[in-house]
DNA sequence: AATGAATGAGGATTCATTCAT
DNA sequence: AATGAATGAATCCTCATTCAT
């Protein structure tokens, strides 16, 4: 295990050491020494493969981000409805929450914690997402799948009613079924809930 | 108007400055200097009326939110149907988003930047807030306003909806009509965007 | 005693601190603590005076070369003949490295330690010194007063002269006359040491 | 040319990669780091050759001394007049400085900027080169060949004579021509100034 | 002998907080 | 009550040196 490929062992181990400090502590009250204590490294060694604290935790978010959409990536889109394939993202975002708190934590709370210099940065990532999830709904529009809803607006509710279920799964510990809520929360955005 | 109730006079502009400057630059970027300085006071007097910076931070998003739920109270809730409450909520939601930015900014983005001290209290702030939501919700399922789904992942959906806008609006400026947009909302929650 | 100029006192306290240290370890050697400790101040009060060790290097070196020109300057010159004004330059100069041998010490020996930024601005000093020095000799020449040698490298030849007393004195404790040792420098400058 | 004698050509690459750096960055701003790349070789190779950066720089100043006084000693001087001996001096003087720049600065700059351990040693080599000096001008003085001037404050004339025009070549590129300007430097010196 | 990844002691700097005025 | 000069604990980062390979 320790003759694993060397320098992706290493920065791997301090990556890994750093998405448990910084989703505990926070970027600001995160200590570079506690990380390498984590990832059982010396304090310089992390300086052999990050160039700051901000390089250090701009590449955790950015893997983060990476992970959590080839999490969503994994079937074809395009076959599929609108209402399957909302259904299906929000399955994915749910089985990525429960099973990657840590990740969750930083990649939904923390964006905005960073150096000045990272705030874009962290905004354009929020608005790409944004993005991502308007073209998948236009697209639903045009094909004539669902009414004709302001797709600006719906796409913040989507988005809104994926975002609000992190914090109760990874800090409340709300145990769900990933299939089962998808269903029910895509249920009520396709059908609404008036009687 | 520097004559008014003095500690209460000092006690506001304080609270003033930090509601901007927290907003501007986080909790850990926001320097007490800069804050006494906005309040066009000495840093030491800062200590006078809060015993700490967490303090401070504490009591402005304490007082922040009581604003947000006074924005919110204004009318008498239990005459009104569910569909009124949350459309008048969501109006109302808005209207705080766009008339206090810097507010909004703080009660959104940086309840978790604090101490771990005050981790737990800012998590409870949320879980009321859900709690809040989750009541009235129930209350529309008892008095048979709406088909029966599980309110629990509805409260999330119907908070989910309500957060998403914060971002677009304090950070991508954008505009909106509040009334317009929740009526928008409401309708989308109320009958589904299927055909 | 303490209660001098309330910002100048500390500021004054510091440099000479500073002075001191400097003196004895060089620029890199030189810890700021100490500095501090020596001043009989907190570290962090330095930088309520001075932006950074760099800063408070070049202050001190600043000050040194006006402390250093402005003890030369006692007298009218223009009034005196170039013999006359060597001799007196070079007894001034005796005079405050005799007087001043942890300022010496800094203004000749340290200059160049600086960081990269103040290399040049080192340079410059230097630069400076031999103008000044040259000016008072073109002088000399285009009065008649000596014969017509190479300006420039009688320049050096002076400036050589004069620099090379700061280590005896300061290091090796050499005990001289600043004005015998003057006039006898002067007097070989100025007839020679043929028979 | 890499097969040479194994240990001396590394060694000396070392020292060359040494100079190099050490004349650009000064002793402390210099990196081992940079000296192994700028010698081709590895990082910890240097520690086989030299105990620490304090021993590698000692060792090159010493070696850079030897070169120097090597370049002084190429012909028999005790058959000259001091008037020749100096002027000879300053020519091979001119001449190192000249072809030696990288050196040069260390030689002049450098010397002072060692550990507190190296301080001494650094002394003691200033103290030889004066020591050198008089000795040269008290046998002319002996010899009857110049007339009866303090030997210690004209060796101090000449010795800052001579280092005055390091900085001016090194750094300032000054070109000049060694003979003529050594010519007119010793010319100045026996003949002096006046009319 | 040669290497360079790993180390951690060491130091400049920041900033919340205090306290004498 | 108000102040802001003074403080020093706390932290990021550097880089000479080591040592397993």
């Amino acid at each position: 295990m320790e003759i694993v490929c060397k320098s992706g062992g290493k920065r791997q181990a301090i990556i890994e050491a750093g998405i448990k400090v910084f989703s505990q502590k926070g970027f600001h009250d995160a200590r570079m020494e506690e990380i390498a204590v984590t990832a059982g490294i010396g304090k310089g060694t992390i300086y052999e493969y990050f160039t700051s604290k901000t390089h250090l935790f701009q590449e955790i978010i950015a893997a983060s981000v990476n992970t959590y959409y080839e999490s969503l990536a994994t079937i074809d889109m395009d076959a599929l409805t609108l209402r399957e394939r909302i259904q299906i993202l929000l399955t994915g975002h749910l089985r990525f929450c429960i099973e990657n708190k840590d990740l969750t934590r930083i990649v939904f709370w923390d964006v905005e914690i960073m150096d000045e210099e990272l705030k874009e940065w962290g905004n354009n990532l929020r608005k790409e997402k944004q993005l991502r999830m308007k073209e998948i709904i236009d697209q639903g529009i045009t094909r004539g799948e669902i009414r004709n809803v302001d797709s600006e607006l719906l796409t913040l509710l989507v988005i809104g009613s994926f975002a609000s279920f992190w914090a109760p799964i990874t800090i409340d510990a709300l145990v769900i079924d990933p299939e089962e809520t998808a269903k029910q929360i895509t249920d009520i955005i396709f059908n609404g809930i008036k009687l």
